[in-house]
RNA sequence: GCCGAUGUGGCUCAAUGGCAGAGCAGCUCAUUCGUAAUGAGCAGGUUGUCGGUUCGAUUCCGACCAUCGGCUCCA
């Protein structure tokens, strides 16, 4: 007998009773939402054998890991399906991820919408039939050999790199259909009640464009219909707010063919926002110590040879000239200005007392993006970012790192995006040889730095591996755009490599010639992107002090266009960004017009208003707020804009 | 760059191997109106571009361009 804690309770069993049959015998409820376990605190298979005493703690959809086995366990059935209406497809890999699953094959057949329907079908059938689901180990031999039987050659490579730590390969059988599987899985395919096909797109094998390339089937599945539906709804809500459909129909932005991909026209309204924030950061970060540079937005290709550039970056780069004649003198403009303000640096010898030496600079940066990787706002080929460089002592660094990071993370909070972003420390990959300058003692080195500071200053950090910069470490602040996509909105690195490229130094207090370290960083991110993460977050309407159009005064009537002109010179004298309406048309229709262009107020004048001095004031999602003086309200919307106030 | 989808007036969407149509927006006129759409009229298109098949292509085929969703890459 073996003693297994659990919830509430400790209780004995026979020995080799597996968490599945503790779940049957607790009640059916159980037995019917339990997923998956943990055994000590690791996440385990409900079917493992239990031979000592132990701790069990069982894990439902609610549960994170859970949901993932629930939504693994889904992708197995969409392979199933295939198999059974495509038996030549080959698997790859099929995970669960943050929002459901999707699977990788490769199959001849090109898969399509009507595809994914019939297999949505099937997969339903295998729902039905209610599966057992069984898990079973082979020698890695013989499971190399079952593999290559049935031709699942990605199977093989997979076992193959898992032969040589001399464990047993982990099976999972549902019906006629067998999957190399790690686990855990659902006890039988009956639970995944609720499941959608969502879409079919390519994917690397391995995520490398060296390898072929699959077919990829996104799904989601939930344990009940209801909650599928409302998940869907979500997305849908979400996608409504896209900037790239809602930004071009507010005419923030546009495109033009013969302008070309990944060039967007920044129309009134996207650029007095563009211009709102860049004079915001401007004037904060002169408040903070830092100098402006203006550096020229092209340089010859010498430059980008002493900073690695040409070497690394070359595809990134648009060249004005032929990179190969040696001969003629050639220039690439610039895809980031990193060694534009190091010139700067390099003006005049440095003191110690100079430091720490900050430049920042509102940056227009050119990179040949490749054509599939453009969107809308957030991935173009020219884009203007806070950019900054900040030269320092190694004593120095931690606090210069700390001022900013404080500094971004306040214009996060100005702009409302804080609660949205997450961090990662990206790191290079010791691997990749080709990517990266600087030796791995220089990496381990600056790396450790980081790590320490992040973890000071509390950073609830992930480690991305082989996110880093060819020339250094990155703390990145990512966000999501509305198809749940990550981006970086901003980025800090270190950049331990550059300063002896350009040989960069300063004099020390003992008299001695150091390096400076030096920090990369954005404050506000590049602006057009942050445009875009604007415009969705706040699905267009924009907080008054962001606002292109922040107040719209509507006449009712002719006649009152004299008084509505007089309040509109009022408005315009405080500084506010305000039109008059002065169309022959019905009061609902202008208001329903402001209201689409999602304008914050609307000042209604008419008889009554015009003999009082007042203005009928109608705000954004709240409606008719009622009369107020012309100075009340200019007073009340002024503190408004001189707050930031973000509703 | 790769995989897939899409491309018809400013926008949303019809239609068809044989004259391309509607609503909204625009313009004109009338209406002077109190918190999300007044009415009438007018104008607007080489159906993304270029090529091919065809008596005839917007429709079928191909290439390119652009847009969208992924992958890779990246702020």
């Amino acid at each position: 007998m073996i003693k297994v804690a659990l919830k509430n309770d400790v209780k004995e069993f026979e020995i080799g009773i597996t968490p599945l049959e503790i779940a049957k015998g607790i009640g059916a409820g159980l037995y019917k939402a339990v997923c998956a376990c943990k055994i000590d605190g690791v996440v385990a298979d409900l079917r493992t054998p239990l031979t000592n005493d132990c701790n069990v703690e069982f894990l439902t959809f609610e549960d994170e890991d859970g949901k993932k086995t629930f939504r693994h366990t889904a992708s197995h059935i969409l392979a199933q399906a295939v198999k059974r209406l495509y038996p030549k497809t080959k698997l790859a890999i099929g995970p669960s991820i943050e929002d459901g699953f999707y699977y990788d094959f490769d199959s001849e057949i090109t898969f399509t919408q009507d595809i994914l329907d019939k297999l949505e079908a099937e997969m339903k059938k295998i729902v039905k039939e209610e599966l057992q689901i069984e898990k079973f180990e082979l020698s890695p031999e013989d499971a190399i050999s079952e593999m290559e039987k049935i031709g699942e050659t990605y199977k093989v490579e997979l076992i193959k790199e898992h032969a040589d730590k001399g464990e047993n390969i982990s099976f999972y059988r549902q019906g006629e259909f067998v999957e190399l599987c790690a686990g855990p899985h659902l006890p039988d395919t009956s639970r995944v009640k609720a499941f959608k096909l969502t879409q079919c797109t390519g994917a690397y094998w391995r995520g490398d464009s060296n390898n072929k390339m699959l077919q990829r089937i996104y799904g989601t599945a939930f344990p009940k219909q209801s909650e599928l539906d409302d998940y869907l709804i979500m997305l849908e809500e979400a996608r409504k707010r896209d900037h790239n459909k809602i930004g071009r129909e507010l005419d923030f932005f546009t495109t033009s063919e013969v302008i070309g991909q990944g060039l967007p026209i920044l129309l009134p309204k996207g650029a007095r926002v563009i211009q709102l924030l860049q004079r915001f950061v401007e004037d904060e970060e002169q408040k903070r110590g830092w100098q402006l540079t203006k550096t020229p937005y092209m340089a010859k290709r010498e430059l980008y040879k002493i900073s690695g550039h040409w070497d690394h970056y070359l595809d990134g780069m648009f060249v004005l000239g032929d990179p190969n004649d040696e001969e003629k003198e050639c220039f690439a403009l610039r895809p980031m200005t990193c060694p534009f303000q190091y010139q700067a640096y390099l003006n005049r010898p440095r003191s110690y007392r100079d430091l720490p030496l900050r430049y920042n600079e509102t940056s227009t940066l050119f990179r040949n993006e490749s054509s599939g990787e453009m969107h809308g706002l957030i991935r173009v080929r020219q884009f203007t970012i806070s950019e900054g460089h900040l030269m320092c002592t190694p004593e120095q660094l931690e606090d210069e790192f700390k001022h900013c990071l404080e500094l971004a993370i306040f214009m996060l909070k100005t702009i409302g995006l804080y609660e949205d972003v997450s961090y990662r420390f990206s790191q290079w990959d010791p691997a990749d040889t080709e990517k990266y300058i600087g030796t791995p003692e220089q990496w381990n080195e600056v790396q450790d730095i980081m790590g320490r500071i992040l973890d000071h200053l509390e950073i609830p950090y992930k480690v991305g591996i082989g996110e880093a910069a060819f020339y250094g470490p990155k703390l990145d602040i990512q966000i999501k755009n509305v198809f749940g996509k990550e981006d970086t909105l901003i980025t800090i690195q270190i950049d331990p490599l550059l300063a002896e490229q350009f040989d960069m130094e300063y004099v020390a207090s003992d008299g001695t010639k150091k390096r400076p370290y030096i920090i990369h960083r954005t404050s506000i991110g590049c602006y057009e992107r942050t445009l875009a993460l604007l415009i969705e977050k706040y699905a267009g309407a924009f907080p008054l002090w962001l606002a292109p159009e922040q107040l719209r005064v509507i006449p009712i009537a002719d006649r009152h266009h004299d008084y509505a002109y007089e309040v509109l010179k009022k408005l315009k004298d405080a500084g506010f960004r305000a039109e008059v309406d002065t169309r022959s048309e019905k009061l609902g229709y202008k208001l329903r017009e402001a209201q689409l262009q999602k304008l914050p107020y609307m000042l209604v004048v008419g008889d009554k208003e015009a003999e009082e001095g007042t203005i009928s004031v109608r705000k954004r999602g709240e409606g008719d707020i009622g009369s107020q003086n012309v100075d009340t309200f200019i007073e009340y919307a002024l503190n408004k804009v001189k707050n930031k106030d973000l509703d």
